[in-house]
RNA sequence: GGGCAAUUAGCUCAGUUGGAUAGAGCGUUGGCCUCCGGAGCCAAAGGCCACAGGUUCGAAUCCUGUAUUGCCCA
């Protein structure tokens, strides 16, 4: 970061005092080939039209430039068609760790989201079941999204929408009160569609526990009443606390009833109307989606008076925005995609830019596997792997990792036996163990009686082999991938850094000697280095919401 | 029948929003413990980036078509 903007601020003088523009399509990056320096630019490319020169000539000028700039600018070289290949001096990157050590778990943290009010929505499952798995990764997605937000400076904050109005939660009432009956000898016909989860017994267990016979002599409709809210009240305050055994927050619970009671749907409906973007047809309300690009029109109203789910999602959006947020995040699951582009009419509807105001996340669900077999699951059969089993068997930790290191919209195989197992199938232990390591030597060098002398620049100069200099490129990085995963939506990013920088920490210590290195200077400054390690590492694991114990 | 996504090493996957000789882990093969934690490190082998065209200084990346797979919709 440090790194990219200085260089950046350099080239943009230079361009300037020639009357040029800063090109939009520039890029400054660390090259793939570390023979091609720390940072290359294909500025001198971008710029040669505009320069009326040829990209190298270019290149060439900008190149006396900054190193006439001295200081921190150790070399430049002109390469290929017109790349600008920078290294910086070794006194440049040993800054890093002076840096870290001021912020401490601040470092990392950006401005680049000040003054954007941002809503990360997630989970919101229907409070018909215990959460599985896929329930689970979505969690995880969510919840590391919002924290990586929250680090790189947006104003955040997490919401669960429950949806407790609709048929699902209908159904969920009926199988309570079917089992009610069943289980106090009442004659009962199987329903057709139901839910069959061991859970539902326990629920209606507790009625007649809490209620004795007394539905059995309420109305059909007042008794399943009861038992849906007995039901749903019981499911969601298990659904909580899962989530907070896996370490998950969500400042606001927003149920789906409410948009009904303060009329929230209505006026949404009449603002439509008065948009001319919704009409009666066949007696049904329609949503003219198609004049935002979806392949036909939507029902919001059926002709029996019912509204359909797309309705009170509508209102909920609008309800969202009314709230102040600029942009809007739902992560969804990845086969309710077909509703992305209705969303997206939706709030073009609204009167809103959905590009810019509506991010969907689409998460792909989970192939459960144990010992490489796969685990069918359903909730209706009610036949799964709930979230709150596997984090009892595996951790929240590795759990929390294991959904984090992959892109979120491709395919996951999570394998039970593998995750639980401490191996290089489980990167978590590879990263922690890197945490441990560093601090397991500040312990040794405590029992040792070493105190190590302050860093200052000249101590930090002892950091001078090239695994120095790697470990510390990387540190340098890390708000850079902070940035990256909040502009781009990718919490994942977080932890490929984190694999990354663990492997140089090992490289480095499989290297370079440490309490064992000769004089104390060259152990301190050995020392200060490692503890950025450490509180880069921790930082990171903190925003996928894992430990970083001090042994393992 | 339409629509959305995916296709990169034997396996599981990255690839910084168009850059230089294609990256990691696992697995395989071969090395490293008189040394701060071997839950570690090093090295090697392994690739027509599904296929065919197009766009430009330059494509795994963007466009079109084809094939295969997954999901959604009627």
């Amino acid at each position: 970061m440090r790194a990219t903007t200085h260089l950046r601020e350099l080239l943009e003088k230079a361009l300037a005092a020639r009357d040029l523009v800063w090109p939009e399509k520039t890029t400054i990056e660390p090259p793939r080939d570390k023979a091609h320096g720390d940072l290359a630019t294909n500025v001198a490319m971008v710029a040669s039209k505009q320069a009326k020169m040829p990209p190298r000539q270019l290149a060439e000028t900008l190149r006396e430039e900054l190193l006439a700039t001295g200081g921190d600018i150790a070399a430049v070289d002109v390469a290929g068609p017109g790349f600008l290949n920078v290294t910086f001096a070794p006194a440049f990157w040993q800054r890093t760790v002076l840096e870290v050590a001021a912020a401490g778990d601040a470092y990392g943290e950006l401005a680049i989201g000040a003054g954007t009010r941002i809503q990360v929505e997630f989970v919101s499952a229907n409070p018909t079941g215990p959460l599985h798995i896929g329930h689970g990764r979505g969690a995880a997605v969510g919840d590391t999204l919002a924290r990586v937000l929250r680090a790189a400076g947006f104003d955040v904050e997490t919401e669960y929408y429950i949806n407790d109005a609709g048929r699902q939660m209908r159904i969920l009432g009926m199988s309570i009160l079917y089992r009610y009956r069943e289980l106090l000898g009442e004659p009962v016909t199987e329903p057709e569609d139901y839910y069959r989860g061991e859970y539902v017994k326990e629920l209606a267990k507790e009625l007649i526990d809490r209620d004795g016979k007394a539905l059995l002599e309420l109305p059909e409709a007042k008794a399943t009443d009861v038992c849906r809210l007995h039901g749903e009240k019981r499911i969601l305050d298990g659904i909580k606390k899962d989530l907070e055994d896996f370490r998950v927050h969500h400042d606001v619970w927003f149920p789906e009833s409410t948009l009904f009671a303060a009329g929230a749907v209505d006026r949404t409906f009449a603002e439509l109307k008065a948009k001319k973007l919704a009409y009666d047809k066949d007696g049904a309300l329609w949503f003219a989606t198609t004049n935002f690009g979806d392949d036909k029109d939507r029902v919001l109203v059926k002709s029996g008076g019912e509204l359909t789910y797309f309705a009170s999602d509508i209102a909920y959006h609008d309800d969202k925005f009314r709230r102040g947020f600029d942009i809007v995040v739902d992560i969804l699951g990845a086969d309710h995609h077909g509703y992305v582009p209705r969303m997206k009419a939706c709030v073009a509807a609204l009167g809103r830019d959905p590009e810019a105001s509506l991010k969907v996340i689409l998460v792909q669900l989970v192939n459960l596997l144990k010992g490489g077999e796969q685990i069918a699951m359903s909730t209706r059969a009610g036949k799964f792997e709930t979230l709150a089993d596997v984090v009892a068997e595996v951790g929240a930790d590795a759990a929390r990792f294991m959904f984090l290191s992959r892109k979120s919209d491709s395919h996951l195989d999570f394998d039970l036996d593998a995750v639980k197992q401490q191996s290089m199938d489980n990167p978590v232990y590879y990263v922690q163990y890197a945490h441990a390591r560093v601090k397991s030597l500040f312990a040794k060098a405590a029992e040792r009686g070493f105190s190590p002398a302050p860093a200052t620049p000249e101590l930090l100069a002892r950091c001078d082999t090239s695994e120095d200099l790697e470990l510390l490129k990387l540190l340098e990085q890390y708000p850079d991938t902070i940035a990256a995963a909040a502009r781009t939506f990718s919490p994942h990013l977080v932890s490929f850094y984190l694999r990354d920088l663990a492997g140089r920490l090992h490289r480095y210590y499989t290297v370079n000697p440490v309490l064992t290195a000769g004089d104390d200077a060259l152990v301190a400054a050995r020392l200060h280095l490692l503890d950025a390690v450490a509180a880069v590492v921790k930082n990171g694991l903190r925003l996928l919401g894992v430990s970083a114990p001090d042994k393992m």
